[in-house]
This record gives structure tokens, C-alpha cells and sequence, in this order.
DNA sequence: GTCTATATTGTGATAGAC
DNA sequence: GTCTATCACAATATAGAC
């Protein structure tokens, strides 16, 4: 796995390296995966979606289930690389926006691929998943973190726990791999911008 | 189908009949996609989950995914049902939380079956996919009924359209199928009340 | 690096006895 | 209503040629 180059080619630069038939794969299975699921995805599929035959991808990839596994772990190490710095050592409200703008972003810009990670881990083998799941929850762990301070400092109310108030935040931004549309009526950024201040100043008039 | 009989049964009443066995393999279904997916569950198990064959299954279900569209028809109908009574002509805040509390109320007391509406309803056949997404875009409609009357009364913020305020809602209300457990430190109610509180006052300090 | 051919297994569904 | 036996097919994965 090549790093970046799983993410649909933006503006070429010069010497931007084609994307290897691997990474290609990939690409085609976060969609595939997300569109129909893992199961009902075939490796015939996966193939003829780059062009190759079915077999053909065993050449890339020991198994189906490695493509998956690898598509979840890209997930977690990019949503981490992205918040991470963001998350680290912030205490303010406004901290904890951009939080919430980092983490819509990250899991809209690549939906496929997070939409995939987030629903499809269940087919996973145990140790695999198990595996996913750890590392999901130190994510978690990060937001919750900022989530802490930013009540400490007085930013948040605490009737709630920061548990609870990270549940509820993650689950509200997480549901819109379900629905958002890149061709509808709002843009990431303005989603994320709403969901943000919803989160924090509620829907109810002041 | 029998109506109410594919709930678990509670407290049993004198005169309650002894649940089908087309209706506790409605419940071991829903159960089994819920955890390990639609196309990852074989007939075989679920007849072994209700203590038959797996082809005994095709006296009870024409074919597997009659089993599938039967969930999502139900979950449908009492989603609708239970919510339908609170959302006509109420507009105003404490409305809508009773709406919310419904709707938290219905999806995770029987998680099993309203998770596998929301998750594996893409695995239905395009026609009856398309039955069921009109059949849920009704339903947020009638919770939109509900967002857009409050409001008008100026009840909500009316920096956010009707459509953006409910999508909002029902993601946070929704991802709770993923993580609530039943074991956990939150009752179905208070989860609810919580969740309410957070999407009308927010989560910041005033 | 991709192909074709195929081994192997598992699955949904049917037939017919009980 | 449930069983066993089985059909028909689809899927993952491998082998070996090119």
C-alpha cells in the first residue's frame, strides 16, 4: 500500500506517479464494498472494475478479506493523521469545531472507504476485527480527549459525561455516510460547519 | 405475520399464544443479519436458530429474502405506527422531544430488526428497495412535519432548513443502533432524554 | 502481471418421504 | 411441518501458460 495514492487523483502535478493496479483495487472495492457490502461484492467484480480478470487480483492481494482489511486500516491511520494534531492539547470550543470539521471531512472526502471501514469490519475475521476495533476506539479516545478539556475548561455543559457527549457527536456526524450526496444541495464544508454548530449551540432558539 | 408477535416476549400475559415459528425465525433473523450481515447469514442457521433444517425454512418463507423484506416492512410499520400518533399537528418543543423519545424507544427495543431495516435493506431486489426507501422517506417526512411546525412557531432556529434540522436529528438518533447495549450504563430513556437535550440546547455552556 | 481452466466448497432452493 | 437428499449454481482461490 502506497499511502496517499488510494485517493482519486486531484489537480496532477508534474511527476505524480500513476496509481498502481493495487491501489486501483482498492479504490474499486471501497465502492463496491460500500454500494453492495463486502459479501455480496464478488472478486470477479473487484477485477473487471480495473479492467483485470477476477483471478487475476490474487497477484495483488492474498485474499478478498486482505483488501478489506487493508482498506480499514488506511481509514484509521488517515482519520488519526488528519484529528490527531488537531485534537492534541485543545480546550476550546473553537478547538472542538474544527474537530468536528476535520472528522466530516476526512470520513466524507473518502466516504467510500471510511463508509466501508465504519460498516463492513463485521466481516473481518475475529482477530482482524478485534484488531480494527482497538484501534477505533483509541480514535475515539482522541475525541473524547478534546471533548474532556473543553468541559473542564467550562466550554461544555456536565450534566453529561464526556462519554456520553462523544457518543452522541460521533453519531450524528457518522450517520451521514448514509445520506450525503457530493452532488447535493450542500458542500462538505458547510455540512460540517452545521453539524458543528448544532452540536454545540443546539437547534432550539436561544 | 402476526403483528406484535415478533417481539420478545415480555411479561406474559394468560391467554399470550405461543410465538410461530415463521415469527421466531423473523427474530432469529433479524438478529443474525444484524450482526453478521444478510448475504453473511446462511439458511441453514437460521433454521438451526429456531431449532429446525435450513430448507424447513421454505415451508415458512418462499425465499430468503421475503425473510429480509418482511423485517423491513415491520420495522416500518411500527416506526410509523408508535411515531405516526405524536408527530400529526404538534409544534411545539416538548412535541418534539416526545417524538424523539419514540423514535429512540421503537429502534432500540428492537434494535435487531429496525438496525437491519437501516443497514441491509440494499441487499433487497430493486423494486422492493425502492418500496422500502419510500416507505422511510415517509417516515422522515412526518418527523420533518414535526421539525418544520416547531419551527414555524419559533421554536427552532431558523438559520437551518427543516430538511438539514431533521437529517441531523435522525443521524445522531439513528448511529445509536451501532454501540447502545442493553448491558450498558444508559437505559433506552435516558439515552432518549439525553439525546433530545442535546439536539434542542446543545452541547455548549450558555 | 494477466490470462484461462479448474479444484473445491458453500449456498439457496426443490422433491418427496414421513 | 419437518426431515433427508440433492440439484444447480456461484464463489474464493490455485495452477500453470503466456
Amino acid at each position: 500500500m502506497t499511502g496517499e495514492s488510494i485517493t482519486t487523483p486531484g489537480t496532477a502535478t508534474d511527476e505524480a506517479p500513476p496509481p498502481s493496479t493495487a491501489d486501483l483495487l482498492l479504490v474499486a472495492a471501497a465502492s463496491a464494498f460500500r454500494r453492495k457490502g463486502y459479501a455480496e461484492t464478488t472478486t470477479r467484480e473487484l477485477g473487471s472494475a480495473v479492467g483485470i480478470a477476477g483471478a487475476s487480483l490474487y497477484y495483488h492481494y492474498k485474499t478478498k478479506e486482505d483488501i478489506l482489511y487493508g482498506l480499514c486500516q488506511e481509514s484509521l491511520r488517515r482519520l488519526t493523521e488528519r484529528v490527531a494534531p488537531l485534537a492534541e492539547l485543545s480546550d476550546s470550543i473553537d478547538d472542538l469545531q474544527a474537530v468536528i470539521e476535520a472528522h466530516v471531512g476526512t470520513i466524507l472526502r473518502d466516504r467510500d472507504m471510511h463508509a466501508t471501514m465504519l460498516v463492513e469490519m463485521r466481516s473481518l475475521s475475529d482477530e482482524r476485527r478485534n484488531h480494527v476495533i482497538e484501534r477505533r476506539d483509541s480514535y475515539e479516545t482522541l475525541i473524547r480527549g478534546v471533548v474532556a478539556r473543553v468541559q473542564a475548561a467550562g466550554g461544555l455543559r456536565a450534566d453529561l459525561s464526556a462519554r456520553d457527549l462523544t457518543r452522541a457527536l460521533l453519531s450524528m456526524l457518522n450517520w451521514t455516510i448514509f445520506w450525503y450526496r457530493e452532488d447535493g444541495e450542500l458542500t462538505i464544508e458547510e455540512l460540517a460547519t452545521q453539524l458543528g454548530s448544532l452540536f454545540l449551540e443546539g437547534a432550539a432558539t436561544r
